[in-house]
DNA sequence: CGGGAAAGGTGAAGGGTGTTCACGACGATT
DNA sequence: AATCGTCGTGAACACCCTTCACCTTTCCCG
């Protein structure tokens, strides 16, 4: 807590951390700029935050490096406002309560997403989040001199796939539902979450006997939610009037009947409302 | 067809029609240059597309009236091309196997956008088909006096839905499975597709008693067809490993069973299979 | 057939965008 | 107090969409 108690040589002096600081707090500045002008509805340009801020365009550079890092930045914060939003809402029903705040959270997450259409696109639109896409933009692009290294910006999604994760893993540990055994999945699948593979061996290790089953089944709940959420913000259905829900709960029942929830969904319903309410 | 039966004043004459007929031409290069240069991953720019043609930008709003008409147009044509792309998957099956032509064409459609990413994403990516957006962007602005008044590129959607919703009703009549009753199925929903509702109430009410309930199914059925396919076009999935179809394969079979087809879906499975051998 | 009208193309220009760079101004470090 | 790094600026480049005045070519019709 002190600079005195540091075993480094490199006590934080308070006045090399003020410029720090403010640096920190110039960016925090943009980003909040940035975001504001994503809800009203206008475009996120450089020169647009800039100017709101009160300075030029080319001194962002100081900031960002370029328009592919803002976005990457607000990309990171309206995540981390998504999973805030989807945490406030599952709270209430407690932790032992998994069922709850799982359809207490994907509920959340489908009215933020309905009714920030433009942060929902920018985050969810943009392919490949692993940054390969970026990565190849930058190979070739000579880097700008000023741009920050910041270290940061990675992941992302992770934040919102280990939320859902770990309300999946506490629901089959409380009331354990069947899931597929090795046997029947896919063997691209299967090599994938295998020591070796990219996904995480770790945690399928860690859960045990029914972890790839159990992940499998994630996956799958995953991408249900994903692709009716998407459907329904994008407006590739039938317009506001069936928005209004049916094909949304038809879709939460169906994950929800594969992950044991079947025998309580009545209760599980009113929790979703619930959530809709508090929020209006 | 000749110019003396036609009751109207102006008979079509052929040299006026050649002026038009060049036009039209003129269109379709535009079209097709833009869809090269999307292919290619080059931007989509008016001054690209009329530098491949051979001349200057502002010769193209001759033709097109801005960008976004272009990408209209564009996504007419891609429209057509996925919707042709689909006829040919399911055709060797015979009008009489709706089940496989059914999941020859989602095969295809899932295949076709893995291997088209940006053409998809300006297609599907876009949000409101409905044209309420673009209604919006042009309400204020000054119509440009060269911008041509067609009355096409109204739909694209359509198409597509027409060509499932085709089958689907095939499948049902060949082998009829359980809908959910009207009394089941959410008010809204009932709401929109029945009279003076907006969505075909006279399709609803050619299918008879289930028709509603059919309808219910097939949107259910589209939504998580469309959700898997985004999923795994942006990316928003494990890597290019679980793309392998494992993923897509579960979907399927999901639709499939609440379809009916849970019975040969080893047929099925296989025909998905020769889909995509063909392609390869 | 020849003159007028329409269509189709051009260059210049205006208003955007992202990005780079040379230059000052200012605060912090020594 | 002198120096050095940070931060912001204005000018500039390259690209974008769009409009306009103009000119050439083509067509239509009297």
């Amino acid at each position: 807590m002190s600079q005195v108690e540091s075993g480094r040589v490199e006590p934080p002096r308070p006045a090399l951390k003020r410029r720090e600081r403010l640096r920190q707090s110039t960016v925090e500045e943009i980003v909040a700029v940035g975001r504001s002008l994503l809800r009203e509805g206008r475009d996120v340009t450089l020169r647009a935050v800039a100017a709101e801020m009160g300075f030029t365009a080319p001194a962002l550079y100081r900031y960002v490096g370029s328009v592919a890092a803002l976005n990457e930045l607000l990309s990171s914060d309206i995540f981390a406002e998504i999973v805030r939003e989807m945490a406030a809402a599952a709270e209430p029903y407690g932790e032992d309560d998994p069922a709850a705040q799982m359809v207490a959270a994907a509920t959340a997450f489908r009215c933020w997403a309905l009714t920030h259409v433009d942060e929902f696109r920018l985050v969810f639109h943009t392919n490949s989040l692993s940054g390969e896409h970026v990565a190849r933009a930058e190979a070739g692009r000579p880097r700008h001199p000023l741009a920050p290294t910041g270290p940061d910006a990675a992941g992302g999604v992770q934040l919102f796939a280990d939320f859902f994760g770990r309300i999946f893993i506490r629901l089959s540990q409380r009331h354990p539902f069947p899931v597929p055994a090795r046997e029947e999945l896919d063997e691209d699948f299967v090599a994938v979450h295998s020591p070796g593979g990219e996904g995480k061996p770790d945690l399928a290790a860690l859960l045990g006997e029914d972890g790839l089953g159990l992940i499998w089944l994630f996956e799958l709940s995953w991408a249900q939610l994903y692709g009716i959420v998407t459907l329904e913000v994008f407006g590739h259905v039938r317009s506001q009037l069936v928005r209004s829900g049916s094909l949304f709960t038809a879709v939460m029942r169906e994950i929800g009947r594969r992950a044991g929830m079947g025998a309580d969904w009545e209760r599980l319903t009113a929790v979703s409302q619930e959530v809709l309410a508090r929020r209006a």
